[in-house]
DNA sequence: CCCTCGCTAGCCAAGTTTGACTACTTGGTC
DNA sequence: GACCAAGTAGTCAAACTTGGCTAGCGAGGG
C-alpha cells in the first residue's frame, strides 16, 4: 500500500527501540517527507497502529527529557520484524509504480543477505516485463496503434515507465553482484541514522519540489 | 493532489451532464481503476465534494431507468470549468512522481490549444531539469559520491527518473510539434466516450497489475 | 406465480492522511 | 525577572480513500 510502514519499522529497527520523534526525526535525515507521505500525523498513526496491531512493543516513558508531553517508546517485535521482512521483500518486486514504495524498500535492502536481494530484483525485472507484455497485448489490437488518438500516448507513456524501470534494475543487479555494498552477514553495516543529539545537516534548504496544483 | 478530480470533472464535461454511474463507467473505459484511485467511493464522493464548492451543479432526478436509487445528474459550472483548466495546466507541468497525475493529463491535454499544450510540455521539462540539478547538487558534496553506501541508489533511481520523464517529454513534444492529435479548435475532437446503452469492450479481462504487498 | 440471480446505482462506516495546533522546556537578552 | 524565539513531542479535526453493503428491478426456472 503506503511506504510508511515499512519506513516506520525500519527506523524503529535501526535504533532499537525509539520514539516517535526519533522516528520522524529520522525519517526527514533521510529525506523521507521529500518522496513519501512520512508526515507527522501519519509516523504517529503508524506506531500507534502497529502497536495495537502487535507489530511494536510500546513502553510508556516519563515525561521527556527536553520539553513537550511524555514519550512513548516503541520497540519492533518478532513479529513486527516478520512484517518488515515481508514488506521489503514485497516492495522491492512489486512494481506498482509507486516510486515511494521502492525507494523505501532501497533503503533497506541489505538488511537482506546479498543473494536474496538480487533473486527479488530479477523477480522484479520479470514482473515488469510481464505487465508489460499484458498491456501491450491488450491496447494493440488489430487495426492497429494510432486508433487511440491522443490516448495512445497514455500506453505509450506507461510503457516507457515500464521498459526505463527494468533498465535501472539491471543496472542496480549488476552493481549488486558487482560486490557494492554491504548485506546482511557481511560485516558493519551502513546505517543512516542520527545519534541522539547529532545535528541534522538535512533539516532545511533541501532541494524542494514544488507541487503548485491551484486549487480554486 | 490527486487524479481524482481532474478525472471526473472531464469525464462530466465529456458528457455535458452525467449522473455517477456514467462518469463510474467512462473512467472503467479509460482504464483509469487501474492506474489511478478512481473508486467508486472516490468518484462519488468527489462529485459531492465538487457540487458543494460550486464547481459541480447537482440535478435532483427521478428513479433511474434501470434500477437502483434514483441518480443524481451533474453540470460543470463555469467555476468547475476554470478548475478543470487550472488544474489540467498544473498536472501537464507537475513533476511530482505521481504517474496517475499526469496520465489523466494526458488524456485530456487536447482540450487547450497546441500551442498551449506545447508551452506546458516545454515547462515541464524545465522543471525536472531544475529538479534534478537541485537534488544533484545537494547530494554531492565534496566527498564525493559513494558516500553514502547503498543509499547512493536512491538519488540516482530518482535521477534515472527525472531523465528518462524528460527524454519521453521531449519526445512527446516532437509528436505534437509534428502535427499530431487534434487540439482544440482543430476541428471534431477524439473523444473516449461510452454512447448510451454502448458496450464496454475493456469492462473485464484488462491486463491486471497485482500488487500483492502481502500484510500478515 | 414465486423465488433467486445478477445487474444497476449509489451509500456508508472504517481506516488513513493531512496540516495546523497545543503544551512544555531551554536559552538568550533586555 | 520577564519575555521571546526556537526546539521538542505529540494531538486533533477535517478531508479523503477504501471496499464491502444496500436496494430496486427484470429475467428465467420450477
Amino acid at each position: 500500500m503506503s511506504a510508511i510502514r515499512l519506513l516506520v519499522l525500519g527506523a524503529v529497527r535501526q535504533h532499537g527501540r525509539a520514539h516517535g520523534y526519533q522516528v520522524r526525526n529520522d525519517l526527514e535525515y533521510w529525506g523521507a517527507h521529500e518522496w513519501s507521505n512520512a508526515k507527522p500525523g501519519s509516523i504517529y498513526h503508524a506506531l500507534k497502529q502497529m502497536a495495537k496491531q502487535g507489530l511494536l512493543l510500546a513502553h510508556e516513558i516519563a515525561p521527556s527529557t527536553a520539553g513537550g508531553p511524555p514519550r512513548v517508546e516503541y520497540e519492533v517485535t518478532e513479529q513486527g520484524t516478520e512484517e518488515y521482512l515481508t514488506l521489503l521483500r514485497a516492495y522491492l518486486t512489486a512494481y506498482d509504480q509507486r516510486p515511494d514504495v521502492l525507494t523505501a524498500a532501497l533503503g533497506f535492502m541489505v538488511d537482506l543477505p546479498r543473494e536474496e536481494a538480487l533473486a527479488l530484483l530479477a523477480e522484479r525485472v520479470r514482473r515488469i516485463e510481464e505487465w508489460r507484455g499484458a498491456v501491450t497485448d491488450y491496447y494493440t489490437p488489430e487495426e492497429g496503434p494510432g486508433q487511440l488518438g491522443h490516448i495512445g500516448e497514455i500506453m505509450n507513456f506507461w510503457v516507457h515507465s515500464a521498459d526505463t524501470g527494468a533498465e535501472w534494475t539491471r543496472g542496480l543487479i549488476e552493481r549488486v553482484r558487482g560486490g557494492a555494498y554491504t548485506f546482511a552477514g557481511e560485516g558493519d553495516p551502513f546505517v543512516g541514522v542520527l545519534a541522539e543529539g547529532e545535528e541534522n545537516p538535512f533539516a532545511a534548504g533541501r532541494p524542494r519540489h514544488e507541487d503548485d496544483a491551484a486549487t480554486g
